[in-house]
DNA sequence: GTCTATATCTGGATAGAC
DNA sequence: GTCTATCCAGATATAGAC
């Protein structure tokens, strides 16, 4: 017997309204996003969307954990390449980027709901990246004496405060820099 | 004749307004700072403390701007050093860090009064190391080929972005991992 | 599950007296 | 220059009907 509640159709829903808010935020900003704004993008009410996620900050951590998913479910090839794609493909959508910096801002407090998520982001970002710069170590093709948590964890905090700069100042290149950053940053020592 | 109006006392009790703001930031932070809690700590009323700034995200630049010039006064020593220590300082005043985190993500928005400021901040922070960085290269302390302005545009990118991190994280290091980025980074193809 | 309506609140800005 | 008082806008969160 299919359930209904929570499962079956709900769920479905709150998919289409992350979708919708995904775009909504992309297009306008997160200073021009009210849950308002978004009920209405959304073609529902304030009541109806705060019915899904319980408060305006919770949905913002649902719209960028569900970002992360679909950013990580379209990653190929070797690890550093993938991630600076990320960046690359992020500077289409501006937007976004204004929303994780805000969220990443009030993260600050313990007691927002982002706070976790960053957490989560962090840790898991570096594990990964830590963990494919430890399998090219061996393989020879990194320096023997690379702090692979040390340059995962770099690697996050350049991206991000590339990305912050770069919403005010689009004159950068940030996926070069980052480019320019591995390979010179890897091949330290080596030669 | 000793002058009055802006001349004077005024701009004196603009300074003092500005040293309590500061100090009342980098206690309870960004989030817990509202005009009329400024107002209090400064022991004047809030229409008082907007006589002196037009409004609050003014005030909030203007409390920036006050940071990075006790900052660059207290600055000794090589460039690079130099600012790393500014990064160590800024450990001990998490408030001031949130403040600067929560304007930058604001400034993005060409309107808002962060977004002159945070472009100078860019502008002048670059220029500056990357001055110092090409004087280091020219005397032989630094590889002929690297790019100083990438260079100096990343520091500040790392540097901001793992300060925005260490507010969430404060497991990192920020002033080991920004040395790390510099010893690796800069000697880079230089054996 | 969804809508309407509203409660409530917070906070920034303003006007005018002293 | 400074205070008091007030206004106003904007937004979230909630209650309750359908």
């Amino acid at each position: 017997m299919a359930k209904r509640g929570p499962y079956g159709k709900g769920i479905e829903r709150r998919e289409q309204i992350l979708d919708a808010a995904l775009r909504t935020i992309a297009e306008r900003g997160y200073l021009a996003t009210s849950v308002a704004e978004l009920a209405e993008a959304v073609g529902l009410s304030q009541g109806g969307l705060l019915h899904y996620f319980g408060s305006k900050e919770e949905l913002f951590v649902a719209v960028l954990r569900r970002r992360d998913e679909t950013d990580l479910a379209g990653v190929h090839g070797p690890a550093p390449a993938a991630f600076v794609d990320i960046v690359r493909r992020n500077a289409t959508v501006p937007g976004l980027i204004e929303l994780f910096t805000h969220m990443q801002a009030a993260a600050a407090d313990p007691r927002h709901p982002a706070h976790d998520y960053m957490l989560e982001r962090y840790q898991l970002g570096t594990e990964g990246l830590s963990l494919a710069l430890r399998e090219m170590r061996r393989t020879g093709s990194l320096p023997e004496d690379l702090d692979t948590d040390g340059a995962a964890t770099m690697f996050f905090a350049l991206a991000d405060g590339l990305q912050a700069r770069w919403l005010i100042d689009p004159s950068i290149d940030m996926a070069a820099l980052l480019e320019q950053w591995w390979d010179r940053y890897t091949t330290a020592g080596q030669r």
